[in-house]
DNA sequence: CAAGTTGGTAAGCGATAGCTTACGGAAGGC
DNA sequence: GCCTTCCGTAAGCTATCGCTTACCAACTTG
């Protein structure tokens, strides 16, 4: 499933940051790395693995390479949270009911 | 945030089929072991994380536990999600319009 | 009360994740 | 053609994760 790429992706608390940063505008490698306690060697690979969980799209642009937030990613991620929230909710008036009635 | 928290329970692949074990109904640590690869002692630490997560309740019934699933870790994913939904749509559509543009 | 379930915790291990430094290659500026 | 900027990759180290076995506590049942 593609659900586990994107969900290790987004464990990283760096790599969530690095993926925060994008919704403004689309940035460079060293301009993300400007903002990060860590190395830009370190910033190349959480985007690496940011852009195999379809999180984020790389455009080379002259020098440098530009990198936005992508949707693919998130729609798996909505998809999986979306396809419990009714187990859940039923799940949820089960628990509720059971307490009143052990009461 | 709680986000990280969840993030983390869900990436892990065997932690995740614990917790959609229970989108049917409450379970055991012995049922959720019985169709697991792992032992006994590892499913119980991993029901601790998601737990910890918010994912999973935890109920006492005599000589066993049930663990059940729980919105709250499901509700600051959803939340998570919901808020990039927006900012990653005008991205999406900056993107095309700026692919349009270089055409 | 003794024996059998059920399950949480501790200790220890092997594997992996994330970081750093070092290097190489591609594009821009002179 | 050089030199600089920008960035990806390789190698290696350390910390953490997930697993196992061993142990112990709580409840149930005879």
């Amino acid at each position: 499933m593609a659900f586990s790429d994107v969900f290790t992706a987004l464990a990283d608390p760096t790599r969530r940051h690095i993926f925060e940063a994008l919704r403004e505008e689309p940035k460079s490698v060293g301009e993300l790395a400007a903002d990060q306690p860590v190395s830009r060697p370190a910033v190349s690979q959480h985007l690496k693995v940011l852009a195999a969980a379809r999180l984020v799209s790389v455009e080379p642009q002259g020098n440098r390479r530009l990198y936005a937030i992508k949707r693919d990613g998130l729609d798996d991620l909505r998809q999986y949270v979306e396809s419990f929230w009714s187990d859940a909710l039923s799940a949820y008036g089960a628990e509720i009911a059971r307490r009143m009635k052990n009461k």
